[in-house]
DNA sequence: ATCAGTGCAAAACATTTGCAGCATG
DNA sequence: CATGCTGCAAATGTTTTGCACTGAT
């Protein structure tokens, strides 16, 4: 699947995306920006805070909020809330070549990222037959690790 | 889909579920399970507080949400969790008669139920490729109702 | 130099928990 | 009549907002 590459040219095209709509693009919202991009899969708030200490760029809890809002608005990250009361945000592909869904341990919040072309393309099926257009899609399954089942 | 007749049959089941388990069924714990098998989609907790009150059966919030906990925990409705911070609940039906998905208006919180027996089958065989096993699903779509999108 | 962007702290929000009294089985 | 259930109020944890300051263009 796209590594680095895809994942670098998503920080180009958001920074350039940001730029086309009026916005600046320094600081935090380059800071989280380039952190979005390193990563496989969706993170919380509060994990994304934590990397970027870690990494010793620190930003503010509230910016980190309001960037992950601004970069949602423009679709070019997707917020999830998988039933754990806690959103998470992942880059979103415009192109579909990262487009995946998840599976979720109830027990321990573990995400597994998985594709299907055949999922996709019943899923397109049954959006044209409803009542209003539909924009993005999302599917969770949920079951328990195999640490957690064991346990 | 089916109607009054397996929603009654729900509470019912429900109750004796309850009482299986070794817990009472009456007072709010009654209440709300006939509210929610009065329902054919899912509600939020704020949303349940506000019917019952309506009908003149107020139930204190807490127990509310310590009633839904157990419901879910005994699997007897689902939780979910489609993106806007606001879980929502309703009624599971073990013989999967009334399974269904959700398109959520991103604007406005509009829900619409929809089932589709393909994307079911699909969402099975996917499953079994998976590291461990599945234990439900929740389809999400998004889009702007026609309210929405024409204003 | 200007105005959007940022950080901090406080607010708002849904949800959970502690505890005293009440009602079910 | 004993134990679990309920309601209230306070606590928790996430997300949002107000405001003064900083930095990108």
């Amino acid at each position: 699947m796209g590594g680095t590459t895809s994942a670098s040219s998503w920080a180009e095209h958001a920074g350039d995306r940001l730029a086309a709509a009026g916005y600046r693009r320094g600081g935090a919202r380059r800071t989280v920006i380039e952190l979005l991009s390193e990563q496989e899969c969706a993170l919380s708030a509060h994990e994304i805070e934590d990397a970027l200490r870690s990494s010793g760029r620190q930003v503010g809890r509230a910016s980190i909020y309001r960037i992950l809002e601004k970069l949602a608005e423009l679709d070019l990250v997707t917020k999830l809330d998988l039933g754990t009361g806690i959103a998470r945000y992942e880059i979103a592909d415009p192109a579909g070549r990262d487009h995946h869904h998840h599976l979720l341990c109830d027990d321990c919040g573990d995400l597994v990222p998985f594709s299907d072309p055949e999922l996709e393309r019943v899923i397109g099926r049954v959006s044209g037959r409803l009542p209003y257009p539909v924009r993005g899609h999302e599917v969770t399954l949920h079951g328990s690790c195999d640490s957690c089942s064991h346990a």
